[in-house]
DNA sequence: TTCCAGGCAGTAG
DNA sequence: CTACTGCATGGA
């Protein structure tokens, strides 16, 4: 890392391609916590509870990423970087999996269309949570709109040049609302609940990542994730791959996932559970980043 | 009109 | 154990 001004240059090394992780991010969703203005991304974190507005720029085989509005510490910066290599799953060396695609039959195609995705994370695993809740069962545009509405309705924010940019709302604040206040907001009955019962168990500490994280194995997480109430198997496996960033999650049942199996294995209906087994096995600890590039199928250029 | 979207819990048999 | 149902909304 080089510290300069307000800036961190973060090295990219090995299989990366920013536009492909850009296009990722940029897929026509409206996103409301992160915006894309041209080839840069405006993300707000909290740094030690202080609002920051980050931007984040290719460089020469980097990310530069520096502090728009406000002066940067040491700190701060070293904080602001670690975020950014778990969002971009920047310390993963993707040349295994890449050589289990190129042996398969019918995928080499993926490292050469989709070179250098990488798995963009959801480093907050209370904002993770509550995504899924919110995406269950819905088409993904009602999906973002929701979330947006959650968001404006309930998150603080910082304006910068005069334009809100949004931090998703603390537990604390949504563990203290009725059904009814989401309900106003378009979510159903049970995943108003789930949301709010959610953000109880954040408020009190009973659940965190760091509890999560120290769960022996895969098991215990997905048992402790399917414990909480409107966390099921698809809910849990999103959850522990794109927030713990475990390397071995297949969230069965995905409606997307199960359309691009269909597609590339040529089946006019929907792949049962063992058909899905049996194409992740010579993946064996790469089943997530293979979710990952199957749901990049289904995005439209190839 | 009906069906289905990046599911899940509750109930009945 | 499996099968079925309601949930909110909107686009196909």
């Amino acid at each position: 890392m080089k510290l300069s001004g307000t800036k961190v240059n973060i090295a990219t090394s090995g299989i990366f391609s920013f536009k492909e992780c850009l296009r990722f991010l940029d897929r026509g969703y409206d996103d409301c916590l992160y915006s894309i203005e041209g080839n840069r991304i405006i993300k707000p974190l909290l740094i030690d509870g202080h609002k920051t507005l980050l931007q984040i720029k290719e460089g020469n085989h980097s990310l530069e990423v520096a502090f728009l509005n406000t002066e940067a510490t040491e700190p701060g910066l070293e904080q602001a970087e670690a975020f950014i290599v778990e969002w971009f799953d920047l310390d993963r060396e993707l040349q295994p999996f890449y050589q289990l695609l190129s042996e398969h039959s019918l995928l080499p195609f993926m490292s050469r269309e989709f070179f250098g995705l990488r798995l963009m994370g959801i480093p907050d695993l209370f904002e993770a949570l509550c995504w899924c809740i919110i995406g269950q069962q819905i088409n993904l545009a009602f999906a973002h709109r929701l979330k947006r509405k959650l968001v404006e309705n309930y998150g603080t924010s910082i304006n910068y040049y005069s334009r809100p940019y949004y931090f998703f709302p603390e537990p604390e604040l949504l563990a203290g609302l009725n059904v009814r206040d989401l309900k106003a907001l378009q979510f159903s009955r049970q995943k108003a609940e789930y949301v709010i019962g959610i953000a109880k168990e954040f408020a009190e500490g009973s659940l965190s990542k760091a509890s999560l994280r120290n769960r022996v194995n895969r098991s215990q997480m997905l048992k402790r994730l399917i414990e909480i109430r409107g966390v099921g198997e698809w809910t849990a496996n999103y959850v522990l791959m794109k927030s713990l960033k475990r390397m071995d999650c297949i969230p069965y049942g995905d409606s997307g996932l199960n359309n691009a199996l269909s597609s590339i294995l040529g089946l006019d209906k929907k792949p049962t559970r063992t058909e899905v087994e049996t194409f992740f096995e010579p993946f064996a600890g790469w089943e997530s980043y293979l979710v990952i590039y199957l749901w990049r199928t289904l995005s439209s250029s190839r």
